[in-house]
DNA sequence: ACCTTGATTTTTAATCGTTCTAAGTTTATA
DNA sequence: TATAAACTTAGAACGATTAAAAATCAAGGT
């Protein structure tokens, strides 16, 4: 996708076509995996130095009410986002940190009621060791029981 | 459950049964409206004033590791604590905030393997209008359209 | 019961994600 | 190009949570 598209995209959500628009919404196009508003703001000032911080918040917050994105609250630290497409579950790694999309569909849909309550949206989040620390772990521990450290990850 | 019973429980998960987490228990046991740290903060001082918010978190912290209560990010502004039960979704209405718990089973499980990734625990969230607001709502709206306030609540 | 030692609580300050404010800039439209 | 509305910016403010250090408490041996 070019400016161009991206500029059309934006429009046809009801939002001004801004650089600063464009250039988020590029770089989530490119980084689906899940960033923090932070690493967004840190991979698009690059190619954008005299973008705001407060600008991120905006345009993502303009995105999500847009029905752009999708904002995630699988950890309590900072939301993530996610390009809309078909709602899915989400697996976070403890070991490592990273989000990934899990290919399953959700049991509660859109437009049901549960309970009584009219469902909106859903949000299911799985919490573990994944298969990449889990390979990681494996190997570690077979060839010396080495200390395999819990604390957190300092990106993808 | 008395004094006694709770300090046995909290001697079983392993954990020295201080008056403070004695209280914070009792709290939890007796407020399952999945109160915020500092719900459980305001609701303990009542009946124990030199409590400080700084031992909430301590003892939230500890049940949680030791595996007597949940902790769940359904909203990004504050966590909210659950005494341990069966995993099962959770339902927050955007109109008056409350959190609800929903009677299904999660699709996923923990020990389950999915893609790969070792799952260790699950939150389903739901977001929508619950019953008792879709309720309040249409009698307003067929009343007379009054302005429905989709502000926060300010608890249970 | 008393002591010792390590765990816990307390107060206070710090951290950090997010929101607010006010001023400056850009966009859409005429 | 003028104008008003929308958007961006920098920086301050906010609020939930965590950290640090000193004071207090709980448990087990004497």
């Amino acid at each position: 996708m070019n400016h161009e598209e991206h500029s059309t995209k934006l429009r046809k959500l009801g939002l001004i076509p801004t650089i600063q628009r464009v250039a988020v919404l590029k770089f989530l196009e490119n980084n689906r995996v899940h960033p923090t508003a932070d690493e967004v703001y840190r991979g698009v000032k690059d190619s954008f130095p005299s973008l705001s911080k407060a600008t991120v918040y905006n345009v993502l917050d303009a995105l999500k009410r847009a029905g752009a994105i999708r904002e995630l609250t699988i950890a309590r630290q900072a939301a993530r986002y996610d390009i809309m497409t078909s709602p899915h579950p989400h697996f976070m790694c403890r070991v490592c940190g990273r989000v990934y999309d899990i290919d399953l569909p959700h049991a509660v849909h859109e437009g049901d009621v549960v309970d009584g309550h009219q469902v909106e949206s859903v949000q299911t989040y799985i919490y573990g060791v994944c298969a990449r620390c889990r390979e990681k772990g494996a190997k570690n521990s077979a060839r010396k029981d080495q200390e395999t450290k819990a604390s957190g990850r300092d990106d993808a």
